[in-house]
DNA sequence: ATTATCTATAGATCTATAGATAATGC
DNA sequence: ATTATCTATAGATCTATAGATAATGC
């Protein structure tokens, strides 16, 4: 199997030379990590394009806006909300499928193109367009609320109020999710922390859980078991 | 004691008639309000001289630049770490002072004029300015990761990584103080789960320590010796 | 002929400055 | 005379469009 460095060149050539396979994929990954770092409106399409090799206004050949940029990397973003919908109806005990749904809510706001927050403040601004992603997270923090108090039932998990107990899970995995995306403002004499996608979801999931547990012991055998139910080892 | 509303009115009259007392002041906090709202890259100084009922331009008499608004209102910001190093520094039991730490910590910051992230995003823009920022959260975290260590001693807080669990208990600060600024996209038929400062505070605190505890029933009395040691009830 | 780029620029902001103006205070 | 506003606008972006241009494919 040979790559295919050589490609295809129909068009008029880039006067900057760089050539990419897949523009219209190349410029969403560019956007998203600039969109990341320094937020949706201070970037520029200019710096989007500098990034890719392109001159400005070829950007428009490929997205019709600015906007258009946002609302690509917005619907990549909310793909797998399934996956925590599955796993919070199935029949584990409610601490291992609150761990699981909390695991899988960290990496999908980590292997999107967006910030959590940066999302939410787009949808914030364009309701109409991003109103799928509020209804999203109702849906995820109604979820989490019967997982939480079906768990008080069994006894394994406490927390007088089941409500504030969800908002403090999603303080924790959106606070942990930003806290990977933006590298600490570390003293930078050590490596950081959080390295990768998966340490993060960890940290997260173990913190939360544990905090409800009524016995804190049983943390490690809650992670297995979610982790298990989820496929990772 | 009388109050005075007839303020002084000494330059010309502003054309919307809306006169205030201490311009200077209005401005900050008009500023700070949108800043938190919509970020300060999109915010224009049009919108925040329309809130305080000026034209664009006179905003220019009080503060020389936009960014120098920005600026003032980080100075703001960090006023009282003092108070978090005081407690770090007494002799109550680590989980304790733990507790104190984390609630004073959200405190501050759901105190302050900008949301914790859009701080952190600007002092990253302009390093020489906010170098004390970055100062103050290596010392917090520092601070954090010297009590977990001593608790972790103790026997009272089962802490595997002192520094994983310290990243964990500032994602869960900064992301209550976060989830208390921006209102949830809720369902919004139901009241806020976060309503004051305080409540963001306890949460975070509650949550974070209870889930280091070895014992997570001693939470009521941590949090009960912790609130006495910060003169709160 | 089709595709994908380029160059040039209109139109819309947005920051910041210059200079005029309308109050009070002396 | 001093203070705090106003009006007008220069200058710097930034988005988006119009139309030219340089490749390949047929």
């Amino acid at each position: 199997m040979v790559e295919s460095p050589a490609a295809r060149s129909v068009g008029r050539p880039r006067r900057t030379g760089v050539a990419g396979g897949d523009p219209r994929r190349e410029i969403l990954e560019a956007a998203s990590r600039l969109f990341a770092a320094r937020g949706y409106a201070p970037t520029t399409m200019t710096e989007v394009a500098r990034e890719v090799g392109l001159g400005q206004s070829s950007l428009y050949y490929w997205f019709r806006s600015k906007e258009d940029l946002l609302k690509a990397l917005v619907s990549a973003n909310r793909e797998s909300l399934d996956v925590a919908e599955r796993l919070a109806a199935g029949d584990a005990p409610a601490a291992v499928r609150l761990y699981a749904v909390l695991y899988a809510d960290v990496l999908q706001m980590c292997e999107g193109a967006l910030d959590f927050y940066d999302l939410e403040r787009a949808a914030r601004a364009q309701p109409d367009v991003f109103a799928e992603v509020l209804d999203d997270y109702g849906r995820l923090r109604d979820e989490l609320e019967r997982i939480v108090e079906a768990g008080a039932e069994e006894g394994a998990l406490v927390a007088a109020d089941a409500r504030l107990a969800v908002v403090a899970c999603l303080a924790q995995t959106e606070g942990v999710q930003h806290r990977l995306r933006t590298p600490t403002p570390d003293a930078s004499d050590r490596p950081s922390a959080l390295a990768s996608t998966r340490d993060a979801a960890r940290l997260a999931a173990t913190t939360a859980v544990r905090g409800l547990l009524a016995e804190p012991a049983r943390i490690d055998e809650v992670e297995r078991l979610a982790l298990e139910a989820l496929g990772e080892d």
